[in-house]
RNA sequence: GCGCCCGUAGCUCAAUUGGAUAGAGUACUUGACUACGAAUCAAGCGGUUAGAGGUUCGAGUCCUCUCGGGCGCGCCA
């Protein structure tokens, strides 16, 4: 529609019309699209008024209804009946295709998402980086892409030092078989308090790592424990979000692929020796990265490049993104201008996907002072409110628990996802809970409501739109830029561009439903159920991507 | 101290990336279930966009400074 107006102006002007000359006015009574006259009027010399009232004089199409010059825009309002058809057609012919393309084109994109920490919880912060990035992987199979999804497990490290000296201190075997993650917190709780009164605590962590990276078969055996019992509670997780992997290849994994890696830094002569420690310089407005530590023993960073560049082998990615958090930009900076000093031209296509934290209070939370939130205790709350809804107001509905489980995740899910992803997000349990305004069961609610119309009105075998009134028209507008959005969300790496468009078109839908008749014993009946049935197609689509289940019936 | 991010209605957030009268939700007040699901709809209340200067036809958006907050800054990940 808007390339119809552009094509219009163009002929008129002369002038190449770019996209972003043409907005949509802030009022709907405004028109339909505007033309900003201000930038013109310094080549034609002309006041921009002038200039409207010119351009508008001259506009007359068959596609469009009129054209008015307001303060220097000229607004023009589209004939709704010819693109209401072809909209309604195009949705429901191409069904859930709608708004796909092939941009794409088979090209591979990796995911690192989710990465929790073995031993440790399943946290509100790993929630960002599983939902975030299953959206982007969604949307980026929409447009064609082929998406990756690695769970890049934080199975490795010093930590695990200090927990197996935690675990020899003061652990106890029954503990840790009954409630693995909680007793396995408790002892990294512990461990970081006592190294407060007593500084040998972090040496002996740091050894006790250094012999599990070695080989130590005692502390292999206890690592590969605490790890197997740690997926185990993390999968139940996963099954809740409805997430999956493509690889679970976790930072352990390099354990061993490591070494030659750090022989090629030496061999491009970038290793430099800095206080006992390996370090490579990355210009002066950062601190160096740490290779080796003084001791022998591998860094994040150390698996991070490792991990790079065997993932480049395996999958040769046109575009490698990190879903991670916003406090970690200087690793990831880090992280690119090594892989590019070691002359790997692709490092240019690693993405760190930064989100925002998670606060309490204004403050981080974090698991060493034992400040942390439960996902799973959310996920169980927001699962039990929704079936006490569901128990209030629609008593009768078969399938309660499942449909129950759809809703209290959409909850969360969405109210996650609905905020920019770079800023940071108060913890506030309550809202997430909101079943109420723009929140996930509102989405699910008002497609539960357009599937139930259809379900009662039965099956359309055609319409003929003859009249398009104002509530149907800003429906019809919303489902028009489903592409656009799809893609901006994917150019733009933010499912919450996606969110907000479900929220308004919810929005215009409800408004629709509470305000026009839709079944009805007149001929305007199949043209608007067809419209429900456009909505349920867009609405479903929109929360797929999302990944927010769409029950029928709630 | 240095670097990055942020400051919009009581609260949580938008604003088509520099465009018209800054919009939603929530909370509060009011109206609507013998039309298709009231987890809804319709309406009211609520603003010096932290402050000061600058750039220009035009600034919440760009630049500078001040104030306030968050995160990061070598042997954690």
């Amino acid at each position: 529609m808007k390339q119809k107006v552009m094509e219009v102006l163009q002929a008129i002007l002369a002038e190449n019309i770019e996209d972003q000359m043409i907005e949509v006015p802030v009022y709907t009574r405004l028109g339909d699209y505007a033309l900003p006259c201000f930038p013109l009027a310094k080549k034609m010399k002309k006041s921009p008024v002038l200039i409207a009232e010119e351009i508008a004089a001259l506009i007359k199409d068959s596609s469009i209804e009129k054209a008015e010059a307001v303060n220097g825009y000229v607004n023009i309002f589209m004939k709704r009946t010819g693109f209401t058809q072809s909209i309604m057609n195009e949705i429901l012919s191409d069904s859930n295709q709608y708004g796909s393309s092939n941009i794409g084109n088979g090209r591979v994109i990796t995911i690192d998402m989710s990465s929790p920490n073995i031993a440790k919880p399943f946290s509100m912060g790993h929630l960002r980086s599983t939902v975030i990035g299953n959206s982007i992987s969604l949307l980026h199979e929409k447009s064609g892409f082929q998406p990756v999804k690695i769970n890049y497990l934080g199975d490795w490290g010093t930590q695990f030092g200090k927990l197996l000296v935690a675990y020899r201190l003061w652990g106890n075997e029954k503990q840790v078989q009954e409630k693995p993650i909680e007793s396995l917190l408790m002892l990294y709780i512990r461990f970081h308090k006592e190294a407060e009164q007593d500084e040998s605590l972090n040496d002996k962590g740091r050894a006790a790592f250094k012999s599990l990276e070695d080989g130590d078969p005692e502390a292999l055996a206890l690592w590969k424990w605490f790890r197997t019992e740690s997926l185990k509670e993390f999968q139940k997780i996963y099954d809740l979000l409805g997430v999956s992997f493509d690889s679970y290849q976790g930072e352990a994994y390099y354990n061993d692929k490591m070494e030659p890696i750090v022989e090629e830094l030496n061999q491009k002569n970038l290793l430099m020796e800095s206080n006992g420690a390996l370090v490579v310089d990355v210009g002066e407005h950062m601190p160096p990265c740490l290779i080796k530590k003084s001791d022998g023993a591998t860094l994040y960073a150390t698996r991070d490049i490792t991990a790079a560049i065997d993932r480049f082998t395996t999958h040769q990615f046109a575009k490698s993104l990190y879903v991670v958090g916003n406090e970690q930009s200087l690793h990831f900076a880090q992280l690119k201008i090594v892989l590019n000093k070691m002359g790997y031209e692709w490092a240019d296509s690693l993405q760190h996907i930064p989100f925002g934290l998670i606060l309490k209070n204004g403050k981080k939370l974090s698991t060493r002072e034992g400040k942390i939130v439960l996902l799973e205790e959310v996920l169980k709350e927001a699962i039990q409110l929704a079936e006490a809804n569901i128990e209030e107001k629609n008593p009768k509905l078969l399938n309660k628990k499942e449909i129950a489980q759809a809703v209290g995740v959409g909850a969360i899910i969405f109210s996650d996802l609905k905020q920019h992803r770079k800023h940071d997000i108060e913890f506030d349990l309550k809202k997430m809970l909101q079943t109420e305004g723009e929140t996930g069961p509102y989405l699910q609610y008002s497609y539960a409501r357009a599937c139930s119309i259809l379900r009662k009105a039965g099956e359309v075998e055609s319409f003929h739109v003859t009249e398009v009134n104002d509530h149907e028209w800003e429906v019809i507008k919303q489902l028009e830029i489903f592409p656009q959005i799809v893609s901006r969300a994917t150019t733009e790496l933010d499912p919450s561009v996606v969110a907000k468009y479900a929220v308004s078109l919810a929005q215009t839908f409800n408004s629709y439903y509470g305000n026009v008749q839709i079944v009805t014993n007149s001929n305007l009946m199949e043209y608007r159920v067809s419209l429900v049935h456009c909505v349920v197609i867009v609405l479903g689509e929109a929360l797929r991507l999302l990944g927010i289940q769409a029950p029928e019936e709630m």
